[in-house]
Order: structure tokens, then C-alpha cells, then sequence
DNA sequence: CCTAAGATTAAAGTTAACTTTAAGGTCAAG
DNA sequence: CTTGACCTTAAAGTTAACTTTAATCTTAGG
């Protein structure tokens, strides 16, 4: 598989797969007689927990620890369980953080709308958002 | 209170608080007559909701947005309760996407520990991400 | 054979979100 | 009245994550 192939069916542009390679995230690429890359079957998924772990806030450089070696398969698939659990983690840690966030940005609203109009907003949030970093601390 | 001093409760540089404001995130601010800037107390506040919102993962530009025009106090408060809510749905929908990416980890976690090792990992985490992505378009 | 589509590279350009720098003005303390 | 901490600005620098450009090579089709 080429990689405008591998570009179509991943929804990212040739040069970002190129960059990705670059930097480490999908390892050495089997080349044709002509120099072309060629993609092995498992890629498109690779570049699909790229693209979902990016959007679960982690930077390139986080995903790339937290990706197994492209070389090695067998001590490949521990560190891969591990990664994969570890991110997990962090994921819920994030799921927390949000639900914090929704409960104080609720709480604000709810106070705002139990306000008289007029008064100063951020005045009353105050405490609310004293308690979000208070849940916080403890999710 | 200066600039120094909402640096050291916010937690963010002055330079970046400086920053806010060229972009249009906290508003005209008041001067002293030596033209330092004069906050006043919701400041920090505002500044704790706009980190809030970059967590959750917001950029400046879409938080620009989601803040209440800085002058205009009444017509203000409705845009508030406005953003706000429609901020809450945002997090609800970023949940969303956690939650079934999360589910999606699991499941491949599920699927690799299952499998005798020295196989190849991708090849059999296709379908886990197939279900992935629809759980994620009904989501 | 020619052409168009698609592959290659290195290097430069872009955008967001800041920080750093340079050159200065202000203010409280000794 | 000078020193040091803090403020001001505009402009330049930084980092991540890409994209664009330029120059060249390959391959498939008429």
C-alpha cells in the first residue's frame, strides 16, 4: 500500500504521514525497488490510535512514548498493554477533570440565574469556583 | 491590583496575562495615572475560567467566543448563561468521546491479552476500532 | 514518446500560544 | 538620590504540529 492509499483511507495528508514518520511515531517504512514507502496492513489503525490519542489531548511527543517499539513484537506486546493501560488512566483522569469542570460550570449557572440582573457576576462565582478546585484536587 | 500581584494568584505570567488581553480575552483594563493596569477583582476569576476552558480543550479563539462581551453588564449576563450552557454541552460532548474512546482501549486491552503472543496486534484490533468509530458517530 | 498523476527529499513557511528581549518609566526604601 | 523591584511597550524568538514549495523521479495510459 502507498501511502496516498494509506492518505485516503486514514483522512490525513501525505505530508502529515511523512512527519509522523519523522518523528519517530510509526518507525521505518518498507521501500519498493522505486523508493516508494510501502504500508503494511496494520498502519492505518497505528495512525488511528495517533489521531484519537491526540484528540484525548496528548501531544505527539507523549504518543510516542506511549507507543510500543515498531521492532521487537513480543516485548512489543507488554509495553503496548502497559501503554495502553496507562493511558487508561489517563483518560479517566481527564473524565474527572471534565466532570469537575460540568459540575462547576453548572453550579455557576445555577447561581447566575437565581441572581437578580445587575449584580456582578464574577463576584458571586467566586466560592463556586472555589469548590470546583476543591473537587479537583480531590477527583 | 497590579499585574504582579493577579500573576501570583492566577498563576499565570504577567506576560501572559498581557497576552489575554491583546487577544481579546479580558477586555479594555483600567489604568492608573502612571498607566500601570488596575484589575479588578473578577479577574481572576475570568482568568481561572479561560485555563478551565483550555483543559477542556478549547482554543483562545473558540474562547473568545464563549466569553460575555466585557462591557455591557446586562446584555451580558444572558450571552453568560448562554455560553455557558452551551460550553456545558461542549464538555458533554468531549465526555462522549472519552467514554467511547476509553471503552475502544479497553476493548483492545481485552482483545491483545487474549491473544497468544507473537501475533500481530493491528491485524486483530481492526473491529475493536470499526466499533469505536460508530459508537463515536452515534455519540 | 509524451503527459499526468503520484512518489521522493530537504527546506522553508504557517499558526497558535506563549515567552523573551530591549529599552525604558515608576516607586518605595535606605 | 540611587538602587532594586515592578511596570510599560513593541518586536522578536520559541515550540508543536503540520503544510507548502521546489526540484526531481516513477509509473500508467493514449
Amino acid at each position: 500500500m502507498k501511502i496516498g492509499e494509506l492518505a485516503r483511507e486514514s483522512g490525513l495528508a501525505p505530508s502529515r504521514i511523512r512527519y509522523y514518520e519523522r518523528q519517530g511515531l510509526i518507525g521505518a517504512i518498507d521501500r519498493g525497488l522505486n523508493g516508494y514507502r510501502q504500508y503494511a496492513r496494520g498502519t492505518r489503525q497505528l495512525l488511528e490510535m495517533i489521531v484519537v490519542a491526540q484528540q484525548a489531548g496528548f501531544s505527539l511527543d507523549e504518543i510516542r512514548n506511549l507507543l510500543p517499539p515498531h521492532d521487537q513484537a513480543d516485548r512489543g506486546r507488554d509495553k503496548l498493554l502497559g501503554a495502553l493501560n496507562r493511558k487508561v488512566v489517563d483518560i479517566e483522569t481527564l473524565q474527572q477533570r471534565l466532570s469537575a469542570t460540568r459540575a462547576g460550570l453548572k453550579a455557576v449557572i445555577a447561581r447566575i440565574e437565581a441572581l437578580p440582573p445587575g449584580g456582578d457576576c464574577f463576584e458571586n462565582a467566586e466560592d463556586v469556583l472555589a469548590s470546583m478546585r476543591e473537587q479537583s484536587k480531590a477527583g
